[in-house]
DNA sequence: AACTATTTATAAG
DNA sequence: TCTTATAAATAGT
């Protein structure tokens, strides 16, 4: 990724008799990739390197098997260091759709973007609804950390705000999918998110963009990390 | 990635005056792999390939991820059909280590590989003993599903014992790790194990291996299915 | 972080 | 499933 392609017309590697023509020098810049053993770097710079790398691919790749094929998909890595790193690759409301339906079946079918105003009179309906207002309310949070998130980033002027609500939605889909998948939970859910680490993710235009990881600290500041 | 530049300079489609010189026939035997744009896959019968394929190599990232930065892995897949397909890239004992260490801290140091003799007399240990107990109990379950297994695939000569092995441990971590997440849940462990899908996967000298998923049917018969 | 030469992953067939 | 040409990912600098 990040190959802005360079279609640089120097095509033959083959030495030419060397007439008058003005062929590019052979020289190699680098020895381009090499095959790696695998087994785990040893040198602890280049470990580091390899897993930003490698993290940055294999979420990309969940994203990409998610779109293309319309598979839910997640990923989680712990790093060496126990850092908490995750990826959801669907759409915020097909999760929650989701959700619903496996946590409360005969309610599936109702439409997930009722008014708030419409009050619950119908007694199994109500753990249904808490749970989607539950939901609301985090992604609520979400966007509120993605926006703070957002304010530092444009301060560094690296990208816009667009992008990032659909970050910090991907963010959030990627807890709903943790959620499901440890249970109801006890909904310390508020303070997981604060203390978790994430690798944000959006889908641009059909394209997968990653960006860098932070870390929400106690105090409300932001800190970045890649392990 | 769906890298936005569309460079098609179609190399050298010049035919040669093609004199005496014997050059491999610069037919094309197929057009290679090609671009392919970020959406979903139409073709159903394309999906599902794609699906398989990519599938296996998000697998196989997050195995070489694991290997090659100590960081553990998990990959989870639910199929447009809604079949679970998961993989798990750490060593076995170093998950139970570590989901005993998070449930119990004070008996983390306490080796793996203790006694069963070595009856429990410290009551705060009694639980973390029942906990490894019952890992080893449905590791063993795992393994035991695994030579059933590999009863069938040897039938149908495909791979050999040893590889089976590792599979079956490799399953049982990616069960491990889908346990921690959900919490200590309710035991129905046994029954999640025997209907669950897998996607099996094992380190080979190495590298990692892919095998075809299967599903364990209540009548003890195994399908194959990629969906 | 950016850049290339390669290795790897895969879309079609 | 197997092959092949090519797109993508990435190791080392």
């Amino acid at each position: 990724m990040a190959a802005p392609n360079n279609n640089n017309p120097q095509p033959s590697p083959v030495a030419e008799p060397n007439d008058n023509n003005v062929l590019p020098p052979p020289v190699k810049k680098t020895k381009g990739r090499r095959r790696v053993e695998m087994k785990k770097v040893e040198i602890t710079s280049s470990r580091y390197v390899t897993f930003s790398k490698r993290k940055k691919g294999l979420f990309n790749k969940a994203a990409e098997l998610s779109i293309l094929t319309g598979a839910e998909t997640l990923a989680i890595v712990f790093s060496g260091k126990g850092k908490l790193f995750s990826f959801g690759g669907s759409s915020c409301d097909a999760v929650i759709q989701r959700y619903l339906a496996e946590t409360n079946p005969e309610a599936a079918v109702e439409p997930v973007h009722h008014n708030k105003n419409d009050a619950a009179n119908s007694e199994r309906l109500v753990s249904t609804r808490q749970q989607y207002f539950e939901a609301m309310r985090l992604l609520e949070e979400e966007k509120r950390r993605g926006e703070m998130i957002q304010k530092r980033k444009e301060a560094a002027g690296v990208v816009g705000p667009a992008e990032f609500l659909r970050e910090e939605i991907d963010r959030a889909v990627s807890w709903e999918h943790l959620e499901r998948l440890k249970g109801k939970a006890e909904t310390r859910s508020q303070e997981m998110i604060m203390h978790r680490q994430c690798s944000f993710t959006s889908l641009m235009d059909g394209r997968v963009v990653m960006a860098e990881n932070y870390t929400n600290n106690n105090d409300n500041t932001i800190s970045m990390n890649n392990m």
